[in-house]
DNA sequence: AGTCCGATTCGCT
DNA sequence: GCGAATCGGACTA
């Protein structure tokens, strides 16, 4: 039904901008514990590299008990808890203590599963339908979606797990997209030194993505004689 | 043991 | 646009 012709990927010990870049696009698959297989298309990243960069948990090479994936193999699942109720989601790249966190999906398969995952968690009950752009556009949302929780998917390899991983999708690949790289989002305390460093990655004009860089977007399509 | 704070989201003004 | 929610973990002493 689908007619999607989805290859697992069992390569990602990829440096960490190439992979925030070439992520776009790919699928991130979860199998629920009651088999459920929920889809989503990658459509926003952000390269957290660790060493100099202060707005990563790795910087000047820290290292916890908690952000120890980021030091891990690539291809390592990294999810933490912030705010004290929502979670993240990174996968660890080549360099120890960089990994690539993901921002928002475009979901493909199970989407009323998704919807009832981010229902059930709002305080103020709502018959309204969220709008499917709506239900991962946002790092938190997204785990929220996907049932992507600390307990149960930190510490993946994302190459072998069968309860999460990635897809390649020959179809959208062969598309042809443009790439906004900008800046990231929700690190003003790090500086603006790093705060403003363009290490952020989305798929211009999709419709899941959390927050579109409206002045650089401007620019890119008046360069664009692509259609 | 005490303090501080966050790679966010939601709901109300 | 703004403030509250909410708590694990790092850090200080």
């Amino acid at each position: 039904m689908s007619g999607l012709n989805l290859q697992r990927i069992t390569d990602l010990d990829i440096a960490c901008q190439t992979m925030a870049f070439d992520f776009l696009g790919k699928i991130l698959a979860r199998r629920l514990d009651d088999g459920t297989v929920l889809r989503g298309r990658i459509v926003e990243t952000e390269c957290y590299p660790g060493g100099e960069d202060k707005a990563s948990h790795s910087h000047n090479g820290r290292r916890t008990p908690s952000n120890e994936p980021m030091y891990m193999a690539a291809g390592t699942s990294y999810v933490y808890m912030t705010y004290g109720m929502y979670h993240c989601f990174n996968i660890s790249s080549k360099e120890p203590g960089a990994a690539v966190l993901l921002r928002a999906l475009e979901p493909v398969e199970g989407l009323d599963v998704m919807q009832r995952l981010r229902k059930d968690r709002k305080k103020k009950l709502d018959d309204r339908q969220l709008k499917v752009d709506e239900l991962c556009n946002g790092p938190s949302k997204l785990c929220i979606s996907l049932n992507i929780t600390k307990i149960e998917c930190n510490k993946l390899d994302l190459t072998q797990s069968d309860t999460l991983w990635l897809e390649h999708d020959p179809e959208f690949s062969a598309r042809n997209i443009q790439v906004v790289k900008t800046s990231r989002i929700g690190i003003a305390s790090a500086g603006e030194e790093w705060s403003k460093k363009p290490l952020r990655f989305y798929i211009l004009g999709n419709p899941s993505v959390s927050k579109r860089d409206k002045n650089l977007e401007t620019k890119l399509n008046s360069v664009d004689f692509s259609d």
